[in-house]
DNA sequence: GTGGTCTAGACCACC
DNA sequence: GTGGTCTAGACCACA
């Protein structure tokens, strides 16, 4: 916590990495769809900059795969196909397990505290119903998970993983599921977590991810690759 | 309000102007004190930041009022004597009223709206009992009546009073009003501009402003100015 | 009131400030258009400095509002419309309306003199019929009426908003009233001070106010903002 | 599996990503060391490109991971700390083990015939002694188990994993297992999946990598992070 | 003063 | 026409 009125380091990052986090954040909620050509020079208007630190900041996305390049095409959102949402439910299930174990085996006190506060912050937002809101306080419980590992790497894959996963939601939202259920997913890895079962988080988190792709797949139209 | 993921111009603002943000808030809050010396280099380290747009932003806080220039000493924060409380209340007094007056006459509606919320923060703060939350809140809602009145150069002038009136208050905390007290007056503006009664509106602002002098003026021990 | 020929301390001024105030004067007579750009190599070659301080001043009147500041493409001095017009003048309203308070109810002797002298600058100038002598001893007028009040915040808003009134009145010379009009109105103004009769002072210095706004946006080409 | 002489689609990459790959294999093999500076100009000419596409390959591995922005400074290649080679370790840990486990469930036969390929690489370059040839077909192993899987979400984080890993140990060469140590290790690997082994297989691979950890750690000295 | 950063504008290749 | 690519030039910050 920061003593208001503290002098700190300011605060300066690149443009290439505002107009990225810009740029992911728009693919991940929709506004940018799966195949949609993102044309420079509109794109360079919307968001204020010029073309320079815009491509930058795409050749980035493209380093993460949720842009495709096509030369002298342009460049394209990333579709997803079935097979694809199984990939990236089964690399957030490796990297999350992984992350579980590291917080059994580490400071379990801080992940607790840092899990709780999201978890509460889920259900505010399920007692909204607002789905956005749901999927953000989601994705920021998994996020909190990962970084409570305190490995960096893991933290890093995370990031590209979520946006794709949320991205998958986003296409196909009918099959959400209801608040309840999904408040009480994750009350129950929270609480394996305070009980010390290791055996039991990992078989949740293993179906948590699982039974996720099952849902997707199964409701959703199959989109090209 | 945004839709999530819209793609909306990168804010950018210069360091320059970062850096004078970060100063204004420590001069604020106490951290740097009436008659502190900046030194550059060990303002610059604290920053990360070099030299050269630290003394930009500094130059901005001189224009401001915040600090005074010695030629060839260097900069130091300016200090308050009892006479500056009572011009910074004064000043604020013309600048608020003349907001009062605009607001009346004009989108009443909205003024309403955002001043509720502020005062919602205000009751909240003070049912927390702590004194910086309390202030910090206080002095929203007096930005955000100066910002409804839609005057670009009131908020202007505005804002360094009000840092200026923070200041009196961090250098003598202890005769800061009571929460109820707070939150009581505040509510009597709010009263006020609901019913439309401009003229009670612009009785209550200006005892709220000449009250604070005389509360300040006679609980402090005099400063050198 | 300096007794001639006692000895003070040289006020010595930083070259940021001195800069600033050469820059002030430019745009304010129109030497520095609104919209120009103000290169800084340029700059410091004319101005005989090099680019630090001169960066350090052009800072200032960022903070000031007179430039507006685009990240990598320079500084350009503010464009005035309409708006701003009537912000610019309400604001002054603001100030010079409890300048005027505090002078009536404070030392109005000095007032007088020093108000009287003004006049008659402004007389001396209307006689030679220079629009720009004019213009300066009107502002003096304005600048020693707020210097009056002995409050230093208000003097110091009151400075930047002089200058950007000037800048309206640069920008549409041709509505700047007759010479006899302009005395007339600050001799009413002179007369009520005079007189002790607060209530006419501030309905004069609200119409002197009101009605210049009304002039320059009846007579101006809409400039853009 | 490409039949030779097939007429397949030239793969036309972008520049960017040419360049990105050629400062990507300069860092892995110490070309680039940890905590150089990137200077654009220099490197630009040395690639015999223009800065752009340059700027645009080096953000993509400032997106990796490899290289650190230091705004107005330069990009630097990122250092690495011990906590950093655990955080690697750990991190191909996860990838690897997800991987095993799609592979002992998936198409067995397919792996067995790549990883034998590349088992018998290893062991060419073991013969030579060159260290390495014996690095790259080290990696060639770990990329060729990970690419098996099947999963290109594993594929992409191994790839930036395997080059973090293999900064580790150029920095820090001396503490290269012996080659006939390398070979065995791989080929217990090899005989766990030919045998379907798969509890074994998983025990191998985090022996295999943790050991790594504790070697390096062991015989490093600390280098800053 | 040097070098990072961004903008702007031009040219060329592809569709 | 649009995107890919590159150059020129200015601002910005560091040393």
């Amino acid at each position: 916590m920061n003593s208001p009125g503290r002098l700190e380091p300011v605060p300066r990052r690149s443009t290439a990495e505002l107009i990225a986090d810009q740029l992911r954040s728009a693919i991940m909620h929709g506004a940018l769809a799966p195949g949609d050509q993102l044309g420079e020079t509109d794109l360079a208007a919307q968001l204020g900059v010029s073309r320079g630190p815009l491509r930058e900041a795409m050749q980035r996305l493209v380093q993460e795969g949720l842009l495709r390049s096509e030369r002298h095409r342009g460049l394209f959102v990333r579709e997803l196909g079935p097979e694809d949402v199984h990939d990236i439910y089964v690399a957030r299930l490796a990297v999350e397990r992984a992350s579980c174990e590291l917080i059994m085996r580490g400071n379990r006190g801080e992940a607790l505290a840092r899990l709780t506060a999201a978890l509460n912050d889920l259900v505010a937002a399920a007692r909204t119903g607002d789905r956005t809101a749901m999927s953000d306080a989601d994705q920021a419980f998994h996020r909190a998970l990962v970084s409570c590992s305190g490995n960096h790497r893991l933290e890093r894959m995370a990031e590209t993983l979520l946006v794709e996963a949320r991205m998958c939601l986003t296409v196909m939202q009918e099959v959400y599921p209801e608040a309840d259920e999904l408040v009480e997913e994750h009350q129950k890895l929270l609480d394996a977590i305070t009980d010390g079962d290791e055996e039991l988080l990992l078989r949740l988190i293993e179906s948590h991810m699982l039974d996720t792709v099952e849902r997707i797949n199964a409701g959703a139209p199959t989109a090209r690759n």
